[in-house]
DNA sequence: CCGTATCCGGGCCGATACTG
DNA sequence: CAGTATCGGCCCGGATACGG
């Protein structure tokens, strides 16, 4: 990166803190921590759980959330195979932020969608 | 959306919460809602004070903003134009579990690069 | 100074088919 | 059951040019 030091020397921390950010919000990790948060499950309960995820996605998600040590992964070798997935001591203390804005966003839904409204409204046509 | 009902009643909430959780992630959203949590600021301010977001992305995430009622656009028709941005009180109760979160990703960045550097090397090849 | 308009390349993501 | 492989659309986002 070619950050030629805008205005704060704390910038280098912003584009790390703004990548894990940007894990968090790529629209599935949320749902997957959340879901894991009770207990840990299976792929395709995950899946069921999700409800509208494809097949890749999920392993794409799953796969970061591991490489970032987030989620454990253990392979039950049988016949068929079993894969439970889980939250790391790490995923866990995500888990805690990320539901307090989970929460947030959860009670004040209605705020945000009588502004989008009134914004719509007002930005006529 | 055609959720057909996966396994828990409350998923329609979770689709909405999850809606509000992507726009946080939008890789510039946060760091806007940080850099005006401490003073409105004028648009190339701000522009500067992130540093390598292009003039449209910036336009972009600041008009979504303002529609999800978050950040308030005040408008001195004077020559040059002048455009400050503040945090509306929503914009602010949402910065805190955002700061939440954002010390959470930098109280964790070590051992979240760790564990990428550990899960490539065992990913050999 | 503060935008909007247009072009366009890359990557995200769903659909589908195939393996162990 | 739990994936990998491949293809293709489409949207995100940068670059550039222009207007109030």
């Amino acid at each position: 990166m070619d950050v030629t030091e805008p205005v704060f020397e704390h910038r280098a921390e912003c584009a790390k803190v703004s990548r894990v950010l940007s894990r968090i919000g790529d629209k599935w990790s949320v749902l997957v921590i959340m879901l894991l948060r009770r207990q840990p499950q299976r792929f395709n309960e995950l899946k069921r759980g999700i409800g509208n995820i494809s097949q890749r996605m999920l392993t794409l998600t799953l796969r970061n959330l591991e490489r970032d040590g987030l989620v454990s992964r253990t392979v039950t070798p049988s016949i068929p195979p079993r894969v439970d997935y889980a939250l790391t001591q790490l995923g866990h203390s995500l888990a805690e932020p990320v539901q307090a804005l989970g929460a947030w966003a959860f009670d004040h839904l209605d705020l945000i969608d009588a502004a989008q409204t009134r914004y719509d409204a007002s930005a006529d046509r």
